[in-house]
DNA sequence: CCTTGTGTTCTCCG
DNA sequence: CCGGAGAACACAAG
């Protein structure tokens, strides 16, 4: 389940590798994966190269030349791993301890002239991806509230969005139009450091507690980030190989477990449609 | 049955 | 009745 820290570790482990080098081939191997034709889809990357990777939220955007993008949303159980020639990076029997990659739900391919190969897994075909103009990144993009380590976000713009907000903490903080890239194991973490229990009303929250889910949101996402991701099931990197995260989740994955400060059960409920852990006694 | 990211559809409320 | 907000559903496979 990638979120903002793990698909910004894909960007950062991918894009010394598949950057300038001439795209040879592309295979489709299931079309419901490409949005569009899966023909002009081909055309249009052979011979280019990718110029970067820019990523918003959890949405990454592999720029190519004349203002094309494309786009890729990994969605549930996506990966992007990379791979050289018979030396496989992302590892096909990978290491011991190594998470398990897609072998078999390859969806699509890209070959590089150098002799790399970009494959695209999704075991359950929720992600896709998608070549689009300028003018269309940008109104995807415009559809996107603030980043949690952008500049764009301050106290002021983090508060303003609970403001008259008839909803949950959890579901505000897990809508992307509002903040981007916080999905469902670090928002149980960040309410969890934050003290909030996920359930609570957004407008009812002090501006104490809102400033706590604030540094609470920026903390997570940069040791998240640092650790490179939380490997839960399929989550790998650009090479295959797993985050280090889920060593510091609290309560994520921890429903029935002692609390880590007060060693009381944490609970699990639902909240937001989404399965959700917390501490009764230390989140108020 | 459970798991979840997000686009779509439904429902409610003022 | 309209618009917006938010909830519920759909999707997918193991």
């Amino acid at each position: 389940m990638p979120e903002l820290p793990e698909v910004e570790t894909i960007r950062r482990s991918l894009r010394p590798v598949v950057t300038h080098h001439a795209i040879t081939a592309v295979q489709v191997h299931d079309k419901k994966i490409v949005k569009g034709d899966q023909h002009t889809f081909v055309r249009s990357l052979i011979g280019k190269k990718f110029l970067d990777i820019d990523r918003v939220g959890k949405l990454l955007m592999f720029v190519l030349p004349g203002e094309r993008y494309l786009l890729a949303h990994l969605k549930m159980t996506g990966q992007l791993v990379y791979a050289h020639g018979k030396k496989v990076i992302a590892g096909g029997h990978s290491m011991p301890g190594d998470p398990a990659l897609s072998l078999n739900h390859v969806r699509a391919e890209i070959q590089f002239a150098d002799g790399g190969k970009l494959s695209f897994n999704d075991m359950r075909r929720f992600g896709y991806l998608r070549l689009v103009d300028k003018k269309e990144k940008e109104n995807i993009a415009a559809e996107f509230g603030i980043e949690p380590l952008a500049k764009g976000f301050t106290p002021e713009a983090f508060r303003d969005i609970f403001r008259g907000r008839k909803t949950t903490v959890k579901a505000l903080l897990l809508n992307q139009k509002l903040i981007t890239g916080i999905g469902n194991i670090y928002v149980d973490e960040i309410c969890f450091a934050a003290k909030i229990r996920p359930m609570r009303l957004a407008a009812r929250a002090t501006r104490a507690e809102i400033m706590r889910l604030y540094h609470a949101a920026e903390a997570v996402m940069k040791h998240a980030i640092a650790e490179r991701g939380t490997t839960f099931n399929t989550y790998v990197d650009g090479h295959g190989k797993g985050g280090n995260f889920v060593k510091h989740l609290k309560v994520y994955g921890r429903g029935g477990e002692p609390c880590v400060i007060c060693h009381r059960a944490l609970k699990k409920i639902r909240v937001a449609a989404r399965g959700t852990v917390f501490c009764p006694y230390c989140q108020k």
